[in-house]
DNA sequence: GAGAATTTGTACGTATGTATG
DNA sequence: ACATACATACGTACAAATTCT
């Protein structure tokens, strides 16, 4: 089964969770290529915690080319040839 | 004596003073109902805050009922029946 | 009605302080 | 000492709604 929510008793880091709740979407296709992912604020009251962790999150899947986050705008699911595994 | 701007030194937070501030204003009817309250960039400017600041301070303001902001155009004093306390 | 200006709404970037394990 | 997490507060940019010219 799919965790839908980070687990605060789970030892790994929150945004580990987070980041991995988020890139198990997009592998699956719920969030698709180029797609707005949900606000910072909404994932921090949608999972209860605060905004630096959504951000580590965030930052998480920058690196790994899952997602490109604009100023101003928001963050979104990056072009398929961004993505890790994709050679 | 009733401060008339926020205090960096004080650790209250600013947006908590800010809206004491304000319900300490509607309070005295220096703010009558309905009337409308000082932009948040003058806000801004006159306490040299932040925006997000002041945002925070309305926010904590219209929870408890005291000012209705509406979009494009302000944020407004309540009514009086609107205001904590009066049962 | 068009366009500029004003005001609030949303979102990200960054820094610092505090608390906890 | 260190990593994690939350709270506060600064800044920037752009969108949306309204008002003014």
């Amino acid at each position: 089964m799919l965790s839908v929510t980070v687990d605060q008793l789970d030892p790994t880091p929150i945004y580990e969770q987070l980041a991995g709740i988020i890139r198990e979407k997009i592998k699956a296709g719920d969030l698709a290529e180029r797609q707005l992912v949900p606000s910072e604020s909404s994932l921090q009251q949608k999972h209860g915690i605060a905004r630096g962790s959504v951000r580590r999150a965030m930052e998480l899947l920058r690196e790994e080319g899952w997602v490109v986050t604009i100023q101003g705008r928001g963050t979104f699911v990056a072009p398929r040839e961004n993505w890790p595994g994709k050679p």
